[in-house]
DNA sequence: AATTAGTTTGTTGCGGCAACATACTAATTA
DNA sequence: TAATTAGTATGTTGCCGCAACAAACTAATT
């Protein structure tokens, strides 16, 4: 059975993992203020953070003087409890980074991959590439708490093991396995729109938020939901695929690679942003973008676009403008369905946001509902392109949140 | 706080809640057999019984005999464990009903109701309908274990109070207090389309669902979102307003009652059925449907468009394929985003389910994501038109699973 | 400067309680 | 009678709550 029950040790560990919490999101923090706030005994929350202290995951920093009374000793995470290792697989790159405790990156690196090489060669480059990174995180003299990947597809959490990713034709991969018997280390591994939703929750613009989405705009536009305070991954872990709304039925629009027609990706992804610029070029002279693609050598890119924009271009401009609208009408449908607190703008395309979201937030409020208190912000990620290699972080710093106990006392 | 911390009366809470949701999802059981299901020690699951036989909400209900060893002693729900009374408010009707611990209908009555009346007189025509209802109960000599609304709009569950229902232009109304206030028992508000979800999780198509959504077809189009185990509710309430992506932009479409163009649900409602039989029968009049007009001196209705599909009217089958067909292009997206495992069709619309069901489904198979396990069940409220009531009824039994503490021992 | 009062923090020891382990009794089949 | 399975009784473990207490400070007064 899926342990539906509960034990002394599940109280343990659920209020040790509660002032754990707290003491990551409000540091720094006393023990009496964490009594209050828990509606614990003031005893037992001495003998819980006893028991956080001892596995070095918090320590004691300084005191709290000014009011009467005895000071109070304040608590905050502890960077040093250990470092993590991260990975991204991405369609085309591989990306990993080495944080401490707290997710301050102290090694990082990003390689381009060959999406046709066959499969064994990219895990084993991501696999060369984490060693490096651990051998420099060994020179620190510090344990590591995990491993954690994200990687676009359906993943079968428990068993780390990739289901099915379509852009990378990949198929049952166990990286759990793989990448536990190469590194000795706990290896989790998620999707990556769900590792950026939860990279928000813990580190970015989601702190305190309950109900949030995560869009993740590229290739395609996938979503993290966070949910009830936790991400909902769907009977099997499809969840998310808001791109493919197919409500825009009309039979003249753009064919999605998914087979229909309307998609509301097709309309907002990026390359509706380099189609949009292309068909302005055909007719409008006054561009700049031929310039730069000239001097760059390069395709009509997103950067490059975004380059134009910098410089006032107007085709550019207008062009995000077009696809922010377009986003926006998916934005909207999205916060009538779930009445979220936050939307975070995240991804590749995110680099353009500030070109997009004025565009997105109108669109917004003239197609949500009217109730005032039914709004939902729209943010922009603050990790940008990065959003799922923070995620890769997140999601070992949030198992360690969630289970303290796992973590050995030294 | 809003406890989030555990302590030892949680555990027992938890446990008792545990064990009796087995016993009512699958009767009859035994104590052992409940110890394996659980994980628990045996002397726990005796303990655990012991406490819902003082509450006399389970009983003991024979032996089974048949293999080796001594034979167990089977428990189930005690049907006899007390009266429920649901009461659902429509836009036009009040009904009510009174129920045993199992959901099974003791007394009844719908009355129809007059919108234009003011609050008061709503509130009033209710109320004495209840205590009818509840009079009728008390001759059965069983304590009654709460009372449930089910009502349109948005509500603040803790407080039991409507907060906003458009249709009803009701705001702020204290359901909870006035009810609980003129009937001496615990109250429960829920929205109309939640209540239903929970229904069908407790007693229809989806009790093994952890994950599934609930349309609720109408006048407009709304949804119960089942997620993780538990109704979703959004930042504030206003979650499952499905009806409303507005990504069908195109500004020849019609206007839908939110301001906006082109809403799922103006294709898919009741009034968008009666349009397609109105525009149909300019063009052909081979159709039974003016006949059945005149003869019951009637407008245009889904039950009588409902009676022409039964007598084989192809105007009337035809106009139900059509509004099948864009009900299901809502349900594609919502498959592509929730990964349900099920979509429940129910409300006033289910009625013609028979008629709308395999357009849904073909529509629903053509349009969202391949993956086969990817597939949600398109199924039919087993409560037609009532889902809302026994979804008022459900609340309650939900309640009383949760927390069989509450329950006093006698 | 010394003293006293008052306040807040954090610890200690004890009691209550829930689940668990173990050893038992009960009721049946072979 | 032996084997098997169901359920009960007893004692243990471990967690939290409670209340008293020690510690460390500020503030006011002498």
């Amino acid at each position: 059975m899926s342990k539906n029950t509960a034990d002394q040790a599940f109280v343990r560990e659920h209020n040790l993992s509660s002032v754990l919490r707290l003491i990551h999101t409000q540091p720094p923090i006393s023990r009496a203020q964490l009594a209050v706030i828990t509606g614990l005994n003031k005893s037992t929350v001495s003998s819980l953070v006893d028991e956080l202290l001892a596995r070095k995951l918090v320590h004691e920093t300084g005191n709290n003087t000014g009011g009467a009374g005895r000071p109070a000793t304040l608590l905050e995470i502890n960077p040093q409890a250990g470092l993590i290792v991260g990975v991204e697989l991405g369609v085309d790159f591989v990306s990993v980074a080495v944080t401490d405790f707290l997710g301050n990156i102290i090694w990082r690196r990003r390689e381009d991959a060959d999406p046709t090489e066959d499969q064994e060669k990219m895990i084993n480059q991501a696999l060369r590439i984490v060693k490096e990174a651990m051998a420099a995180g060994e020179k620190k003299n510090i344990r590591f708490l995990g491993l954690g990947l994200a990687t676009p597809g359906t993943v079968d959490l428990k068993e780390g093991v990739l289901i099915f990713a379509p852009n990378l034709h990949w198929r049952n991969v166990p990286f759990g396995k793989i990448f536990s018997e190469q590194t000795k280390l706990r290896v989790f591994v998620e999707n990556d729109a769900n590792a950026a939703a939860i990279a928000e929750h813990l580190f970015g613009t989601a702190r305190q938020s309950q109900d949030f989405l995560f869009v993740f705009a590229g290739v395609g536009i996938g979503g993290g939901l966070f949910l009830n305070g936790k991400l909902y991954r769907g009977k099997n872990g499809y969840a998310g695929e808001i791109g493919h709304s197919p409500i825009m039925a009309d039979p003249s629009q753009t064919v999605c690679h998914c087979g229909n027609r309307g998609c509301w990706e097709t309309y907002a992804n990026q390359y509706s942003i380099i189609q949009r610029v292309q068909a302005r070029l055909e007719v409008k002279r006054t561009s700049i973008i031929p310039k730069l693609i000239a001097e760059q050598n390069s395709p009509i890119t997103i950067p490059l676009i975004k380059q134009a924009a910098d410089a006032g271009d107007r085709e550019a401009l207008d062009s995000f403008t077009e696809a922010g609208h377009a986003m926006g009408q998916g934005f909207a449908g999205l916060i009538n369905i779930f009445n979220p607190e936050k939307i975070i703008l995240g991804g590749p395309l995110s680099i353009a946001g500030e070109y997009l979201l004025p565009a997105i937030k109108e669109t917004v409020t003239r197609h949500s509902l009217p109730e005032s208190d039914q709004q939902a912000e729209v943010l922009l990620s603050p990790f940008g392109p990065d959003a799922s290699l923070i995620g890769a972080i997140a999601i070992v710093v949030d198992d360690v949140l969630s289970k303290p106990m796992n973590i050995e006392r030294r």
